[in-house]
DNA sequence: GTCTATATAATGATAGAC
DNA sequence: GTCTATCATTATATAGAC
């Protein structure tokens, strides 16, 4: 409920008639809506967690069985995190630094194999990386509209991945695109730094 | 305070308070809390209409002037826009479709010209990559906390653009990786329809 | 563990004067 | 346009019985 209609939105009363039990019992177990949200912030990074974190970070897919386990209970714990990320909560800003620093690692890796090129700015990089793989969880909503499916079920999160992996595989946009992106980036750098420095 | 503390944490008081008029007022200007909110999100969205949609859509940031104009205005513009789409509000929703259009428009002519290779899938591609673009907007705290930078700053945001220009021209993934999870997938999809016609 | 009943506080919204 | 005062509602949280 916490997602679908905020926390403000979602009253004790709700929570617990959907539970099928008195509001009381629902503070007493978890002492307060406060604590009641910070569990269930717990126990979906824990889920992801439990069902491996790499697939997310570093888009290594690869085990079928793994890959099922996931379709069944993908979902609302998707729908959660993705919710969870964007409020920032402690343990889905915990979840993240983890995934990065995973992703790091695995980057490292691949850099000396000689599979990716070397930047100097691994971090960032991989970072970067993370919120656009990251960023189809915070906007599925939007995605599934524009897909007319849901992206959290078995066949839209199998099409949206491919997709993502071919884009982060093979690129898509023009190398002289890039370059005078660069220049106008440095150009509008160089223009406010002026400015700032004459006032 | 909407996007910082959420729509139910942000009270009529607080926010006259900070405006310097009283609670009465807000409520009589903006018929109630929904009614700001509401315009909120509008303000938020046409400002960015305004300022152009493309440069997101479609990561062609190529005027110096309107980058230096970006730069001065972003960060609460940006913080607010990434809170609304998260949440989903009708105007952000509205303005996601819109740069979707765009996109899907300028990949058709790019395609045409030989740019970038052709798909089945054009609507999907589009959206896919537009979420991987709007990921760092939504996922700024946590890019921003993993930087030591804040994103929405105009080191940070030249700095992210030009990282996230870079992965989507050039890719990082390996190609024996991406067909490896394409095949993963295929079997991970077998293996739930089967499970599912089972039972 | 679970319920009912209740205290307390704070919020959105209204009414009416200036 | 703007304020003060106030209402009515609703929410979280507590206390105590079973």
């Amino acid at each position: 409920m916490f997602p679908t209609r905020g926390v403000g939105g979602t009253t004790v009363r709700a929570i617990a008639s959907a539970a099928d039990v008195s509001p009381g019992l629902v503070l007493h177990h978890f002492g307060s809506k406060e604590g009641l949200l910070a569990t269930c912030d717990r126990y979906v990074v824990e889920t992801i967690r439990r069902y491996k974190t790499e697939p997310l970070a570093d888009g290594s897919l690869n085990d079928p069985g793994f890959l099922a386990q996931i379709f069944s209970i993908a979902p609302p714990i998707l729908r959660y995190l993705g919710w969870s990320l964007a409020r920032g909560s402690d343990a889905a800003a915990a979840l993240f630094d983890e995934m990065l620093n995973e992703s790091v690692r695995m980057f490292a890796v691949a850099e000396e194999q000689g599979i990716v090129k070397p930047t100097d700015d691994d971090t960032a990089r991989a970072a970067v990386l993370l919120t656009m793989q990251l960023g189809f969880v915070v906007l599925h909503d939007h995605l599934s509209r524009a897909l007319d499916t849901d992206v959290f079920e078995m066949d839209g999160l199998t099409r949206v991945t491919a997709l993502m992996m071919d884009i982060l595989t093979y690129g898509l946009f023009d190398p002289v695109a890039l370059q005078s992106t660069r220049e106008s980036l440095e150009a509008a750098t160089e223009m406010v730094r002026r400015e700032r420095r004459d006032s």
